[in-house]
DNA sequence: ACCAGTTTGTTCATACTAGCACAAGCGCGC
DNA sequence: GCGCGCTTGTGCTAGTATGAACAAACTGGT
């Protein structure tokens, strides 16, 4: 019964999400338990390490019965503090951008997008997915009104970097980059990437 | 001088990439020259690190001066087979398909987006990106014709397996899968996974 | 020619990660 | 009540990854 006095690893907080979703599809498809097995060769990972994954933050299952589906995908959701909804804006209303902003798939997740903004005059005031697009001089305001913490930047990457400081100038804490750049950000801001490329360039290795 | 005889790390693989881009952009930007702390710094990664995932594949750099920015950019694509340009087909001519199809950034990286397949037959014919959306029974005459290895999924998640299953069935052997659910695939098929709200949901943890 | 400054490739020690294996616990059927 | 089959949580071991440190090597200036 290990409680999270120590550090959790990160690369253990980085499977939680995977082990979410994969309980939200069994609770989906009206499965009540499962096992750490089940779930193991569902992912295609060890069943110890999901054990031990979880073992880190206390003790979810039972023994000779495995965890309960809902149970489990409730204590994870509380872990990740994804028992609320958590505004998130997005900075760059072009092809990808408008393309995350009509995505639905964020609301059952813990997210929902508040916000879109743009800096090209002719895009500004468009609606796209429910949204309007507004001038990136409003995201400070917009930040500190409506308690937003989590930002995606879909602007082109030569501009990613200073879209990211007025961000991080605004408050923001979380920063989902798809531009294929490299930022620089506070120690107390987290930052991570998404790059088609690089997983197809990855793959290409092994061809 | 130790060559590529024994078995290099994924972990490390997964980095060329990146270094690649990091390369690219300094190749962009007019720079000759650069070092492990140079490009450490960029990436906010440690020197000895790059200087020993690069080792796994021979000696890239001169002693006092550094690396080639040319040289060992033109070294990492041909260690990742990049040197080429690799067909790419995308099944799913939705919202995300659609931006990725209309995206001007794989041409540059190694790969070029050949075809665009949906089974809606409204969407079927429609031009999207420069490219005519095709019928899904088109994908094993097409891959077969075009020699493509490269696919990438963005269909909904419960029609993603069944799409993964006709790709591997016509010989694709590197899936993208932006479908927030894990597939199975053969063990000679490589699948990646990109799902945004895993990042999202992996920062919310600390916040 | 030599020295000072720099940077590589590699060695070595430390830290981290993954998975085996098993005692302890639970449920079910008889 | 009792035994059998199953599953958890964790100690331990083996395998991997990381980063500090350093000898060797190269450059440029004097
Ligand atoms: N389209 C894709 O599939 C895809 C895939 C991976 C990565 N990306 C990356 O995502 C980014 C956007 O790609 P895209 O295809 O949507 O490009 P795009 O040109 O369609 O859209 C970029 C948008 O950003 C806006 N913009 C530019 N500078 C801005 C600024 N300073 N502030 C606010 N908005 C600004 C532009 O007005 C435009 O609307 C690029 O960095 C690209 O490399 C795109
Ligand atoms: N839009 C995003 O920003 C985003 C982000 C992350 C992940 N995703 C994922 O990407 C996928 C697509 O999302 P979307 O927003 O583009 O959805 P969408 O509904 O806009 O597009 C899905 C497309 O797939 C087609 N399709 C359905 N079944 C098919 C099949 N069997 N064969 C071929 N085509 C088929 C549909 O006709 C439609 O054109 C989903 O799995 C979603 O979860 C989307």
């Amino acid at each position: 019964m290990a409680l999270d006095q120590h550090e959790v690893p990160d690369i253990v907080v980085g499977r939680l999400p995977v082990y979410l979703r994969a309980l939200s599809a069994m609770k989906s498809g009206g499965k009540q338990y499962t096992s750490s097995h089940e779930l193991a060769e569902w992912l295609g990972i060890s069943s110890a390490q999901i054990r031990k994954d979880l073992s880190h933050f206390g003790e979810f299952g039972k023994q000779g019965t495995g965890y309960s589906v809902i149970g489990l995908y409730d204590e994870l959701r509380q872990i990740l503090h994804l028992d609320q909804d958590w505004p998130l804006i997005i900075v760059g209303a072009g092809n990808i951008g408008s393309a995350v902003a009509s995505y639905t798939g964020f609301s059952h997740r813990g997210f929902r997008v508040v916000g879109l903004f743009d800096n090209d005059p002719t895009k500004i005031g468009a609606q796209i997915g429910g949204l309007t697009v507004q001038s990136n001089n409003e995201i400070p305001q917009f930040v500190a009104d409506s308690h937003t913490q989590h930002a995606m930047i879909t602007v082109p990457a030569q501009y990613a970097q200073q879209v990211a400081d007025i961000l991080v100038a605004s408050g923001i804490k979380a920063i989902l980059n798809y531009a294929p750049i490299n930022l620089n950000v506070p120690h107390n801001v987290h930052v991570e990437y998404i790059d088609p490329v690089l997983h197809l360039q990855k793959m290409t290795y092994y061809l």
